[in-house]
This record gives C-alpha cells, structure tokens and sequence, in this order.
RNA sequence: GCGCCCAUAGCUCAACUGGAUAGAGCAUCGCCCUUCUAAGGCGAGGGUUUCAGGUUCGAGUCCUGAUGGGCGUACCA
C-alpha cells in the first residue's frame, strides 16, 4: 500500500516536469513514512517541502499543486494537507486487510525481498582464537552477524557465514606448550606452571587426552625442561616485579619445541587446537550459529598467500626495511603510523595474515564483505582498509561492523570478568542459565554499537518482563487458539476467512493488519542498516498488538464467517512471528 | 596527549536515517480473570534529548566547542 502511494507521487512528478514546474533533470527522492498519529493518517509524504527551493514557492502551496494532480486510486480515500506542508493518505480500512491474503500466500517467503540484487556478501564473525572455551564476550557478536547474515539473505544476498580460525602464530603455540605442561604434570612431574600460560580447566583434559593415547612417551623431567629458563615473572613481598613473563613463555616454546621434536609437538598443538575447535563448533551449534566455513589461517601461510600479498606490496613500494622489520606504509592511506608486517625475528605479524586474508576474501569474487569485531579491535579498522587499497582491491567492498561488549548483571550485580585468571562466564554456561531464545534475543535487542547491559535475571524470567516470553507467548497463544477451534470442531478456513475479511471493522484488526503490512519493509531496512534490533522492536509491536486484540476480542464465536475471518488474520500473525523470530534464530514454540 | 565510539523519562533502551505533540518496557499509581493460557490487557503520572553555539522552512538526528563515560594508541593476537 506505501507502494501504491509512492508510485503515485512518481506519477505526479512527471506530471509536474511536463508542465515545467520542475525542472526536467530534478530527481526527487520520493519518501513515504508511515504516520506516528492517527490524525495524520496512513501515510505522509514530505515532497512538498523537498522541492522548495527547486520549485521557488513555499510548501504548502506546492502541496496543493501535487494534491490537485494526484490520480485516483481506490485505496486512498482522502488526501489532506497539514502543518509546514505534509501531504497525509487516509487508505481504505478494507483495503487495509488484503495483506492477510499476501502473508498466507507466501508463508515463509513473506518479508523477503531484492534490496540485494542477489549481490555475494561474506560475513565473517566470531572468528575467536581457538585456545579455549568462547565467552559471553563471543556471544553477542555470534548472536549478532548469525542475524545480520539472516538479515542480508532475507533481504536478497547470497550469504556465506565464515568463521576466521586463527590456527596458527604465537597464542596457538603457547596453547601448545600449556598443554604439554599440563601433561607432564600429570604424569607426575612437579613444575611451576608459567604465569603466562593457559590455566583454563579444559586444558587438564586435553593433556589427559595425551596420557591416554599416548602414555608417558612425551614426558619430560621438569628440571630438564627448565634448565636455562630464564626466569618467570614474579612479584616480590615487597611488590616489585621480577623475572619477564612474555621471555619465559617464549623459551619454553622452543624448549617443548627441541625437546618434543616436530612429530610430537605437531602433534599436541594440533590435538589441542581439534579438541577445542571442536568445541567451538558444538557450542554455536547450540547456540543456533552456523558457518559455511571455516577459515584456515595455516592454509594462508601454507598455500603462500601471505608472501604473495607481501610481494604485491613490495612491487608497489608500499613496503620499506626500518630496524630489521619489514614496514607497511599504511599511513599513504590515512593510518595514524606504519605497520610492522614482519618482525625483525622474520616471523610475519598477524596483520600480515589479515592483509593476505582479506586479499583472498576478495579474490573469491565476493562484492561485499562484512567482518564483525569487538569494538576494542576498532583501531584496527583503517590498516585493514588500508592495505586493500594498497592491494588495488575495493577498499569500500569491505565493511567493519563493531560491536559493543554486553555487561553482564546477576542479582544488581556486576559480573566480573578477567579473561586472565580463566575465571569468565562462558557461553555455554549463559545457554545453560538463560536458554539459548533468551541469549540470542538479548544480544541483539540493542544496537550493536551501543554498550548494553545484560541483565541475567530478566531474561530468566518468565514473566511479562521477558520480551522473549512476551513474544513467544503470543505465538503459542495463536497455536493454542486455532487448536482449541479445532477440537470444538470449528476450525479455521482459510477461504472462509478470506472471503469474510471485510466482517473486522475494529480498529484493533485493521491497526494488527497495518503492522503486518509493515513487515516487508522493516526487514529491508534493517538488512540495508545492519540493525537486527529492528526485527526485535517490531516483533514486540507485533506481539503487543496480538495480546491487546486477545483480550479485547473472543475468536471462537458462534457465527461461522466473523470467526474464520479472525482466525485466519491470527493466523497471518503467527505467520509473521514466525518469520520475524526465524531470523533472529528465536525458536517460536506452539505452547509454553 | 592523540584517535574512534557513546550520552534520550528514576532504570534499560527506541525514534523509519533531517519531519508534525520524542516513544516502549521496567519501576510507581489506578482498573480488568465465571472467558480461546493473567507468561495477558486498559489507563495515569514521569522530558530543557548532558551543556553552549551554528547550519535551515524544520535538529534527538548534521557542524563546531565544552563536560562526562567506554575503547584504542605494540616488531601481541
């Protein structure tokens, strides 16, 4: 119907170039909202103000102008002209009700559309380092880009989900080495385990792993592994700091490395990284988050990508030698200071793997990427752009979605949480807390970009404090409906319904009607701005106006044609729950 | 210090991308279960959109400055 009344106002600027009103090349933008107050009608257009200037008159007056020249159409039914010079439609109320016929025709596929043009976007997310366990912190960006890419299909992308897996570089061998010590202290040996390591729980596991399949072949005594160590950092009674953390991590690095041989090392490391990947993997399942691919960033390094990324830079000049480094000169494109590609010690840095990453993300033919971060990584944002323009790639093709870190609060509290110490709420354990419809729906209710506060508490709750009960609720209030007309032998036809459409004159049901209607055009939009939160805002609007229509009106009546005509609208608004909570990756349960 | 992000009702957040009288949910107060699920509904109060300027027919939204918060500022990932 906002369709209709667009088309209309085309149809009156041509109209208007042909009288030489408007300049022939004028190309307005035509714009139709939907009105907040009733006075103001259906729809409202702010053309007339728009074309002021071009036009020379004030706007009330051109209101006129394009109300006068305005074709008839049999769904609008009275055209005003109110405040500085909005144009306000006033649509037929049983016009109003023809989307429930559109709804149930398309079922699943309503609310889709070609904003897109069929147009590849990969979004890539998550992306955590694989050295243990994903935290609360993972959630809200998994939760996010799984609806951002359900978005972008919905709205007519052809989506690929990636998963980023940093497999390779120093955290992955300090995986490696934790685990290793964690072994060998299973098999009896005494040691210090270094302050630097990982300490998490599973990692004991893993080691168990080892001991299992491979029994004490890969022991090593403690005072052979450190031998020539230097020293841990430590802090002394009288506070000052001793020894160096980050050196004593390393060498133990190239002591696993020397001591264990390539076979074995290769071995644990690649254990490790399987056991916990595997776990990653499990857990987004849980979670309702799937990938297409994972992304390898050994195969990087393996297949060569990096050094030809490198290469490429080289040829162009945009790489120079300082200290030993080889330097990226980001700062030709706007970058605060150069970049280190690869260090002094010959080891390629990680954002020389992101440069070739990205290099191939484009070289797959994609004409969109979408990468979703932590906004603590957005510092990152213009080395990345840059070294895509230093490529000659399509620097704007790629597109950084940040995300805020979610605050947990239990009980009014404040949850602390150190990635450090090992000690933070995991995903899983949130799962587990608050159900997986109650995280994901949490996580994407606000903007991304804005700091938002999880309250644990509330999403627990099943009560009208929940958004998520709300809306659920009222799907399995339809389910429970339409069953119940069932057993009393009253069922709902559609046809019937159909048919008997123009018997619901409340203006609850043309109001639920309008908001229906509004479902296509909120998924564009949302899709188009990223904004997953849009389809939660909406879905509560939805779910709000099914409760009031609940109770202001009894569906199973007596006479035939009133009931299948509510019943069949009830049934177009599960529909559209259904869709809406599908790509949010909320589950819509018949009863609660 | 410099850079990026944020600031809206007591609290948590929206606001169709510059539109009309800034909206929801909690919380507070008042009503509605003999009914297809009260995990629900109806209503009331609550605002100088942090502050000061600017741009224009029109600003919560855009520009400048200030204040307050978050993050970043590695030859770490």
């Amino acid at each position: 119907m906002k369709q209709q009344v667009a088309e209309l106002l085309v149809d009156v600027i041509a109209i208007l170039k042909q009288e030489s009103i408007l300049p022939e090349e004028a190309s307005p933008r035509v714009n139709v909202e939907n009105t907040r107050d009733k006075a103001h009608g259906d729809f409202a257009t702010n053309l007339a103000m728009m074309l002021t200037k071009l036009v020379g008159k004030p706007p009330r007056e051109i209101a006129e102008m394009i109300v006068t020249r305005l074709p008839q159409n049999r769904a609008v039914v009275k055209v005003e002209i109110a405040g500085p010079g909005f144009i306000n439609f006033f649509m037929n109320e049983a016009a109003k009700l023809d989307i429930v016929e559109t709804v149930l025709a398309e079922t699943t596929e309503f609310g889709r559309c070609n904003v897109g043009q069929g147009k590849s976007v990969l979004v890539e997310y998550v992306s955590a380092n694989p050295t243990g366990p994903l935290h609360v912190g993972h959630g809200r960006g998994a939760a996010y880009g799984a609806s951002v890419a359900n978005l972008l299909e919905t709205a007519g992308f052809e989506v690929a989900r990636e998963y980023y897996v940093n497999d390779a570089g120093r955290q992955m061998d300090i995986l490696a080495t934790s685990t290793w010590l964690r072994y060998c202290q299973h098999c009896g040996e005494d040691l210090v385990f270094p302050s630097n390591g990982y300490k998490g729980d599973y990692i004991f596991d893993i080691a168990k792993t080892i001991y299992e399949d491979k029994g004490e072949a890969l022991r090593h005594a403690s005072d052979v592994i450190f031998t020539g160590i230097c020293e841990d950092e430590k802090q002394l009674p009288s506070g000052e700091k001793t020894g160096d953390k980050e050196a004593h991590i390393d060498a133990l690095i190239a002591r696993a490395k020397s001591l264990l041989g390539e076979a074995a090392y290769r071995y644990i490391f690649d254990l490790a990284l399987e056991t916990i990947l595997a776990d990653i993997r499990e857990d987004l399942a849980g979670f309702g988050v799937e990938f297409e691919n994972w992304f390898s960033e050994r195969s990087l390094m393996d297949s060569g990508v990096i050094d030809a990324a490198i290469e490429k830079l080289q040829a162009s000049g945009k790489i120079y030698e300082k200290n030993g480094a080889l330097w990226f000169r980001s700062t030709d494109y706007g970058d605060e200071k150069d970049r280190v590609v690869v260090r002094d010690n010959g080891i390629k840095t990680y954002f020389a793997s992101d440069i070739a990453y990205h290099f191939n993300k484009l070289e797959r033919g994609f004409d969109l990427l979408i990468d979703i971060w932590g906004s603590d990584h957005h510092g990152y944002v213009p080395r990345v752009k840059a070294a895509m323009q230093a490529l000659d790639t399509n620097a704007d093709a790629l597109e950084v979605l940040l995300v805020q870190f979610a605050i947990l609060y239990r009980g009014g509290e404040k949850l602390a949480m150190s990635t450090r110490s090992g000690q933070f709420v995991t995903l899983r354990e949130l799962r587990d807390e608050v159900g997986k419809d109650a995280a994901r729906f949490f996580y994407v209710q606000r903007k991304s970009e804005q700091h938002m506060d999880f309250d644990l508490d509330l999403a627990k709750s099943k009560s009208n404090e929940n958004p998520v009960y709300y809306i659920q609720y009222a799907h399995a209030r339809i389910c429970q409906v339409l069953s119940m007309a069932e057993e009393k032998g009253a069922a709902v036809d559609i046809q019937q319904g159909l048919a008997n459409l123009s018997l619901l004159t409340d203006e609850v049901e043309t109001d639920l009607a309008t908001l229906l209607a509004q479902y296509p055009d909120i998924v564009s939009r949302a899709a188009l701005a990223y904004e997953p939160h849009q389809i939660a805002y909406y879905l509560k609007a939805l779910a709000q106006g099914l409760h009031s229509y609940y109770n202001a009106s009894q569906f199973i009546v007596e006479e035939a044609g009133l009931r299948h005509a509510r019943l069949t609208l009830v049934l177009a608004v599960r529909q559209v729950l259904q869709n809406g909570l599908q790509v949010l990756g909320v589950s819509a349960p018949e009863k609660m």
